[in-house]
RNA sequence: GCCGGAGUGGCGGAAUUGGUAGACGCAAGGGACUUAAAAUCCCUCGGAGUUUUCCCACUCCGUGCCGGUUCGAUUCCGGCCUCCGGCACCA
């Protein structure tokens, strides 16, 4: 008997699958379309176990599908633009393009030695000239719209990068990448408008009944929509207005104060001059670890409806990127200005009453009755929030408003390894996007990276000196790159036409294909990617590009595989940076391929977090190691005498079936290896008659169960037992017998005032007369109802039968 | 503070619509084989108790805590505790 070799089962079989290119799919599907993707990896040098798990997940689904007679889209690629390259180049003096590549080709043959399957006739790499040159001209295509645009901003300077972020890219103050404290610098920067499809946005999350609810939820409070009323007031002594955002009208009475960011434009006019050295101060002392201080203002404010003279603030809790920069404070009904009032002595009204409300120890937020509000009083918050702004409005003081804390993307990046912004300074014309024509803007090869500080780009003299488009005159070019994510905001329509030259991709093709049916990625991903992909679609909707809105149907966040720290002792994602990867080499090597799949598969429900256990990892080879010789068993058997069948096991067989495929269906693969060993647990004690054409019939369905989590061994076996020499790939799932999967025999529960007290086995859909007479004669039923009144009886069909005393 | 998610044996986890809690695997203990080890195979494995020579049984408790609905609750409802994740001076 041959023991189960299964590194040479596993490169035999890669190479099979390499050869044929048996994932490939030529122009349009013939049976039936079906997209699914994995969330492509940033090259960044090997991979561990927990990468693994996006992969080996993927390639299950991809594989059961296959059996299932579809023949999915299935593309790879490489998000190959960003910072880790660009160190790296640095540190090593290795161009980040030769350092990128590198680890492409370590990470393919990774893929291959999981055994996991991709179309890479459609690989594409975003750092290559001809994608990333759509990058440039759907920038194009924004800026034509108005949705692309430079400003002057605070934005988020991260020093360890040397470059701006996005507000999403910043993590509790911190450098979402290099944890790096950020700083806020007043910079130029292109933006992206992506706050114009705020509503859109939302609006479609409640199209997506596919996607995971908390990631929803975290995108919708991401957008953070506020609805609420801006208020004008006027200040007499200026000749100004000021317009504050709340959303609760209804204590417009209890105004007390306006409070105007250290950023207000009009702050620095409406402080005494002696005190511009403390609003600097007080421009530093933003954020909530700062007590709440202010300057007050030299000028007042008229209150719109009762007119009385308000004092103004400048306070350094009140934040300039949200709303208009200024509040009307409710010291009585809002905890913040609460504490400011009370801090700098400012009045406190109450005007909305409540039993157990505004007591004047701390503010009350809640609704109540309106009082102290003139003709209001008496309302209910609800209605008085519409009745004041309406009264607003007809005197032109103010309006119903909509306010989001989602803010534009900011995609500017002061380093090299990334898209070039094809914008062009021209002295005599300003800004001047690049020609269509002349795109793609190369980023320029020949660079030193070696101790290099700061953006290449802006050293490079060939690149940054050019004509003007217009006028032909000396211009200069645009020195910053795209935001990586600008480039994973739309890789998932590329896949369709990769080689395509003259656009981004074929409407008409794409159409076809997309949405993405199913895509598979990391939780990570629930705001960036996920937000800026939405986005991105939602423009070519408008841009008449595709026809549909949403770029992604069905989504699978899967969790991430953890393990104890090296360094911190604690259970941490798997990293480097934590020394607690586990190299796929390791188990590779010492249990093979099929052994890794299996345990990742098998580790808990693919949607939570686990925990890596090398321990673990053996169970799932020993079970390997059973099946294998069991199939080297069969196979050695003499075919001989007729078929003879074991009905107990093909129930158990037809259950197994039924059960495992339910259980693919909703990616519980964790309980379909569960199953299957289960499954041959009972096979295996049951097979103990030598009927060779029996046990291959069963063994054979049995190994279709498991192909699609151990695909290199069953290949193997179903190649050793088969008389076609047909992959399991291409073989049909089996289907299971409605009849067989059946119990010929029920257990029925006996209860006693719901307390288990026995069971009794009886055929399928036994009447309940019969159950109780069974159940009557049980002893242990007898003991329990003797000299007791059997006041009702609860019959479940199969289930259960309960007396109740 | 706000918004999510979770809490089940020594551990990872199972229980698909309210119907036998602990499937499957790991670890542990005992045994077989072996000069020995590895590998493999067999048995035990939530807690307490009753019965008993053993087997076979049986009873009570038990799914974070307290209460409710129900013939019956890991599952539904109300209140709390703890942990994890996200947001956070967002007006």
């Amino acid at each position: 008997m041959k023991s189960y070799d299964f590194k040479s089962i596993e490169e035999k079989w890669q190479k099979v699958w390499n050869e044929k290119k048996v994932a490939r799919v030529e122009g349009k599907n013939s049976s039936g379309k079906f997209y699914m993707l994995m969330m492509f990896p940033y090259p960044s040098g090997k991979l561990h176990v927990g990468h693994g798990r996006n992969y080996i997940l993927g390639d299950a689904v991809y594989r059961y599908l296959r059996m299932r007679g579809l023949k999915p889209l299935n593309p790879m690629g490489w998000d190959s633009f960003g910072l880790p390259a660009e160190n790296a180049a640095i540190k090593k003096g290795v161009h980040p393009r030769k350092w990128t590549l590198e680890n492409i080709k370590e990470m393919k043959s990774q893929f291959s030695r999981w055994g996991v399957l991709y179309d890479w006739d459609r690989e594409i790499l975003t750092c290559d000239p001809s994608y990333y040159k759509w990058n440039q001209w759907f920038f194009l295509k924004m800026y034509e719209k108005g949705l692309a645009y430079k400003a002057k901003a605070n934005a988020n300077w991260c020093p360890g990068c040397r470059t701006v972020l996005a507000n999403e890219q910043v993590v509790n103050g911190v450098c979402e990448r290099c944890s790096t404290p950020v700083e806020g610098r007043l910079l130029e920067q292109w933006f992206l408008r992506i706050t114009n499809y705020a509503e859109r946005l939302l609006e479609g999350l409640d199209k997506l009944k596919q996607w995971p609810e908390r990631v929803i939820t975290l995108q919708r409070n991401w957008i953070g929509k506020s609805e609420g009323a801006d208020i004008i007031f006027e200040i007499p002594h200026l000749g100004k207005k000021i317009e504050v955002f709340t959303t609760r009208p209804d204590t417009l009475f209890g105004a007390t104060f306006l409070a105007l960011s250290p950023d207000h434009p009009l702050s620095e006019e409406i402080v005494e001059k002696d005190k511009f050295s403390e609003l600097k101060n007080l421009r530093m002392k933003k954020g909530d670890t700062y007590e709440k201080m202010g300057i007050k203002a030299k000028y007042t404010a008229i209150h719109p409806l009762t007119g009385k003279e308000i004092p103004i603030w400048i306070a350094n809790f009140v934040l300039m990127e949200y709303g208009t920069g200024a509040i009307m404070s409710v010291p009585a009904h809002d905890q913040r200005d609460f504490e400011f009032a009370s801090k700098y002595g400012i009045e406190i009204i109450e005007v909305i009453h409540k039993d157990g409300g505004f007591n004047g120890t701390c503010a009350y937020d809640g609704e109540g009755i309106l009082i102290n509000s003139s003709q209001f009083n008496g309302m209910e918050s609800e209605r008085a929030k519409r009745a004041i702004v309406e009264k607003l409005e007809r005197m032109g003081r103010g309006k119903k408003s909509i306010r989001y804390k989602l803010r534009d993307w900011l995609i500017s990046r002061q380093r090299y390894w990334g898209t070039p912004i094809p914008i062009i300074y021209c002295e005599k014309c300003g800004i001047v996007p690049e020609r269509e024509e002349n795109l793609p803007v190369l980023l320029p090869m020949d660079i030193e990276f070696k101790g290099l500080k700061g953006n290449p780009l802006e050293t490079c003299e060939e690149f940054v000196n050019t004509l003007c488009p217009n006028c032909k005159g000396k211009a200069k070019r645009e020195t910053d790159t795209m935001d990586t994510f600008v480039d994973s905001s739309w890789y998932f329509l590329r896949f369709i036409n990769p080689k395509e030259e003259k656009a981004p991709f074929i409407s008409k093709d794409v159409n076809e294909f997309l949405p993405v049916d199913l895509y598979i990625g990391g939780i990570e991903h629930a705001i960036l990617h996920l937000l800026y992909s939405r986005f991105f679609t939602h423009v070519l909707y408008d841009l008449g590009l595709v026809n549909f809105q949403e770029p992604f149907q069905q989504l699978f966040t899967q969790g991430m595989i953890c393990k104890i720290s090296s360094i911190t002792g604690k259970l941490e994602k798997m990293s480097k940076s934590k020394g607690n990867v586990v190299a796929p080499d390791e188990i590779i090597s010492k249990y093979g391929a099929d052994t890794e799949r299996l345990y990742t598969l098998f580790i808990g429900p693919p949607e939570k977090d686990a925990e890596w256990s090398d321990q673990g990892v053996t169970g799932c080879f020993r079970f390997l190691k059973r099946v294998w010789d069991f199939g080297e068993r069969i196979s050695s058997m003499e075919r001989k005498g007729e078929k003879v069948r074991d009905e107990k096991i093909l129930r158990k067989l037809h259950q197994t079936i039924k059960k495992v495929t339910e259980d693919y269906e909703r990616y519980h693969f964790n309980t379909a290896v569960a199953s299957l060993m289960e499954f041959f647990n009972f096979f295996e004690e049951n097979a103990k008659n030598e009927n060779r054409a029996f046990l291959e019939e069963v063994f054979a369905i049995f190994i279709k169960l498991l192909y699609p989590m151990a695909p290199h061994i069953c290949e193997e076996l179903n190649q050793k037992i088969s008389e076609s020499e047909m992959m399991l790939l291409e073989k049909a799932w089996p289907c299971y017998d409605p009849q067989l999967a059946k119990e010929e025999m029920v257990v029925v529960v006996i209860q006693i005032n719901g307390k288990l007290r026995g069971q009794v086995k009886v055929p399928e859909n036994s009447p309940e007369d019969y159950v109780v007479e069974l159940a009557l004669k049980e002893e242990n039923i007898k003991n329990h109802l003797a000299g007791k009144e059997i006041k009702k009886k609860i019959y479940v069909k199969n289930k259960i039968l309960n007396f109740v005393l």
